[in-house]
DNA sequence: CGGATTTGACCCGCGC
DNA sequence: GCGCGGGTCAAATCCG
């Protein structure tokens, strides 16, 4: 984590087998890289914001960002600009955005931590990886807030039992765990792994159905800090890495504790407003150009929007439109 | 030597 | 009820 880190722009979702749906299309030639993806061309787009920016953004306080989604156009205001980051400005100016004086929180990843150089990122929330995810994360749901549920009753409960233990004792019969909002990043980048200023350790391996990328399982590695990340590759484009976090971390960024001279804003005051706008923003633009195919076809609309756009692809279509069917319904009901 | 990674096994939920 | 697949565990291994 520190030379290939990623410095990662900002584009709108897209993932996986979304890609697929929307019409991704690859900023170059998809390379074979799933062990060693060092072969990645130059980015044709270069990287607005980094992936630390969008993370922070996002992962601090998804409770926030969840009820963003629920309830479009809160006023961002409790998002402070720390100042740092051209990217991140870039990013704002990007999204064009919005009155608000909100500033994705930079710092640790920022120019402390060199990201991802080379990749591009989009977001996503609740879900992302494919369309299987995208199937799949309806059933899923559920499923990771019992996991996120097992991770907090096992520290709180003794911070070290047996496996075994800890899902019987967090999981009391017909009782349905609790299930943090999960956020997926789609990064075009040349490594698996990208650095967002947190420690993480691997904690799993999988092998991805359909893909022959496998997925990787990533806890952090802060004391009794529940988030999880899950880390793949497209299988469609391989440069395509979905970051998929779950949790909310329970302590500053280590990347700002270690003296980095760009300090954050503690996760509950990160940028939620920042990617709500984010959202906001894009959909309102793809909805303002392309409200009618937006909301029958997809493909259609990906087509017809400026290259400039087109990075910014709706991700996971089914998921996004859960959260914020306003906006991909043209605000209808 | 301590921490991180690998990897096979296991658990669990869901769909059929 | 069964099988499948995702997610997690933990022993073994690797690495600095």
């Amino acid at each position: 984590m520190s030379g290939d880190q990623e410095r990662s722009h900002f584009s709108f979702p897209s993932h996986d087998e979304l890609s697929s749906l929307v019409s991704w299309k690859p900023a170059g030639g998809a390379t074979d890289s799933a062990g060693d993806p060092r072969g990645f061309g130059p980015r044709a787009v270069p990287p607005p914001v980094s992936l630390t920016d969008v993370l922070r953004g996002s992962m601090m306080d998804y409770g926030a960002l969840a009820r963003a989604f629920d309830l479009p156009c809160s006023a961002p205001s409790d998002v402070l600009a720390p100042g740092g980051m051209a990217s991140s400005r870039e990013l704002m100016a990007d999204v064009g955005n919005a009155g608000n004086s909100m500033t994705p929180s930079s710092g640790c990843g920022g120019s402390a931590t060199p990201m991802t150089p080379n990749s591009s990122t989009s977001w996503s929330s609740t879900e992302a990886a494919g369309e299987e995810d995208a199937e799949r994360c309806k059933k899923d749901e559920p499923k990771q807030e019992e996991e996120v549920e097992k991770q907090r009753v096992k520290v709180e409960e003794e911070g070290g039992d047996t496996s075994e233990k800890v899902r019987n004792k967090s999981k009391k019969k017909g009782e349905k765990r609790q299930r943090d909002p999960r956020f997926a990043f789609v990064t075009e980048s040349e490594v698996d792994h990208l650095d967002d200023g947190y420690r993480w350790r691997k904690y799993g391996q999988k092998a991805v159905k359909n893909s022959p990328y496998p997925r990787s399982y990533y806890r952090c590695t802060t004391q009794k800090c529940p988030v999880k990340k899950r880390v793949e590759r497209s299988y469609q484009n391989p440069r395509i890495v979905i970051t998929t976090y779950e949790g909310k971390h329970a302590h500053e960024c280590p990347a700002t504790v270690r003296g980095s001279t760009h300090l954050l804003p503690p996760p509950s005051a990160m940028s939620t407003s920042f990617c709500q706008n984010l959202v906001m923003q894009q959909m309102n633009q793809l909805n303002n150009d392309n409200s009618l195919q937006a909301n029958i076809n997809p493909n259609v609309y990906l087509a017809n929007l400026p290259p400039s756009l087109q990075q910014l692809q709706l991700p996971d279509y089914g998921l996004l439109q859960d959260i914020i069917p306003s906006f991909i319904h043209g605000g209808q009901p």
